[in-house]
DNA sequence: TGAGTGACTGTAA
DNA sequence: CTTACAGCCACTC
């Protein structure tokens, strides 16, 4: 399994409503820091993952250029409820992703490619 | 092969 | 709050 893809399948298990940084889903994905490959992946899969769930650790909507406009992501997110900043960011205390038991599970399926 | 660049992160002043 | 530095990884020219 591609690192990419692993990128993908993870933002795909964000919750509606929650936010995951990059250098989340880059530990998440085996790269402890690759959270700029994380950002690339997901311009790749642009089409196929959430990726408007995806924030930099600060909370900041980082990516939201890579979108149709500047304004995409945040309009994407305020539609599932994630409330941003005029600065445009988000209240990381309250929308980080936490993984609880689902963690073991997500890291699972990532290493399922041991097969 | 080498140099530049980027949806990043953490620490420090 | 801002600016500066260093580290890491993949892609492009």
């Amino acid at each position: 399994m591609d690192f990419y893809e692993k990128v993908a399948l993870v933002c795909r298990r964000i919750p509606k409503g929650r936010v995951a940084s990059y250098g989340q889903i880059a530990r998440l994905c085996g790269k402890l820091y690759g959270a700029r490959q994380v950002g690339f992946a997901l311009a790749n899969r642009l089409e196929d993952v959430p990726a408007h769930r995806v924030v930099n650790s600060q909370g900041y909507l980082s990516g939201a250029h890579a979108f149709l406009g500047p304004d995409m992501q945040r309009k994407m997110l305020e539609a599932e409820g994630v409330l941003v900043s005029p600065n445009g960011r988000v209240d990381m205390k309250f929308y980080a992703w936490s993984l609880g038991a689902e963690k073991e599970e997500l890291l699972s399926a990532l290493f399922e490619e041991n097969t």
